[in-house]
DNA sequence: GTCTATAGCAGGATAGAC
DNA sequence: GTCTATCCTGCTATAGAC
């Protein structure tokens, strides 16, 4: 399927790193414990030592796939929302989301690695492994911390702390939700989860958002 | 824990309802495929083929969580909703948002019953299973319906259905991830996790949503 | 670095006594 | 309806040949 012409692959696509793609899509599509180390290396066409050889256990495969696979994907990700902010220029409240919600809804990745991603991520919000501790720290966290930065100079700079953090969580909630339920969602809604239903679902949280975010900046109450 | 005194525990509290409370909070806690039959009855203190005999197999037990503790639950939770809402008479939006928020944020479970219902049904929509289509014909899709019609009530009466169910899903959202993720959230906002903080969060979700409604009732754009 | 072979154990399920 | 005893499959992990 995948042709891989660069020298990197020419060298990288040995077991070590066939046994990696494979695990990340199963983990992805089932969940921990509903793989077995059997499937993974069946599927990744080489011998059911190879994981403890390469990874010591299935425990140790499982965090290197979020360590060399969903990490580097989320930076990526994190990547387009910050050159979009930069392309930008001015920081507006509806720049940001925006650009947070484009990131993340159509953002770098294929349609399959976006999938695969966030499954892995609902995966571990749902029940958190030793991996949630990598991701909050090195993804999760720093993402918080700089979308609070953009909003908080992009709204007007009396506003509650604890109300920005919700702000920010309401607007990344409704991403979230609209990724990992959208298969739900189109189904209830009776339409086609195409590139078509994901410009306007950006456009619906954009406006949502903006008017929910907006009133803050109008009113200092409470 | 739990002295039931009436009638129906005294005859009811036996084996095949100490395994389906066992195994509804095994299965919250750790999902399908990371729960063993052993484990279920030995915490239900009953022999291990005592699942084999009252529910077949490890399928139907888990599917049998779903209907008998799950889906009343649900049904509590949006009798909650719909009792709220006569109460209060006219249906404006935020009454609308604010009984839907304050059923599933505070709502009529208890704290432990509101976290094991909540894990439930985030486990289905990370990784659906048979108990899946049981759940969205039952609960899920109903409640949606009545919400596109008491919005569509309380909104202007020429808001796109696309629109509205965008809106629905908006609010919906934001309460699931509230709710499912409330660890995270409180983690990163470095705040307790108590009664104060949710009722907060409910005044925060009513405040963003309804201005994120309300604009829809001005603009007749698109 | 990749393979075969196998140890050692935990899983779901069943048969049959009580 | 509950128990014991057991089957058998599938799992992770390891040892050792190549």
């Amino acid at each position: 399927m995948d042709a891989g012409t660069n020298q990197k692959n020419a060298k990288n696509d040995c077991t070590k790193e066939r046994i990696l793609d494979k695990a990340e899509a199963l983990f992805a599509l089932k969940g921990y414990d509903a793989v077995s180390v059997r499937e993974i290396t069946a599927a990744a066409n080489c011998n059911l030592a190879g994981v403890n050889y390469h990874f010591g256990n299935k425990q140790n495969l499982y965090l290197e796939v979020f360590r060399s696979r969903w990490l580097p994907h989320a930076i990526r990700i994190q990547e387009c929302f910050r050159e979009s902010l930069e392309a930008n220029g001015t920081l507006t409240p509806s720049i940001v989301v925006e650009s947070l919600a484009r990131a993340f809804i159509e953002g770098p990745l294929s349609e399959e690695e976006r999938k695969r991603h966030h499954r892995l991520i609902s995966g571990e919000l749902a029940k958190p492994t030793a991996a949630f501790k990598m991701i909050a720290d090195q993804a999760l966290r720093p993402l918080f911390e700089n979308l609070l930065q953009d909003l908080r100079s992009a709204l007007s700079d009396d506003i509650e702390e604890e109300r920005l953090a919700l702000n920010i969580f309401s607007v990344f909630g409704m991403v979230l939700c609209f990724n990992f339920a959208r298969p739900l969602i189109s189904s209830f809604m009776g339409c086609d989860n195409d590139a078509d239903f994901k410009g306007r679902l950006i456009d619906h949280i954009v406006e949502f958002s903006i008017n929910g975010l907006g009133a803050k900046s109008k009113e200092t109450r409470l």
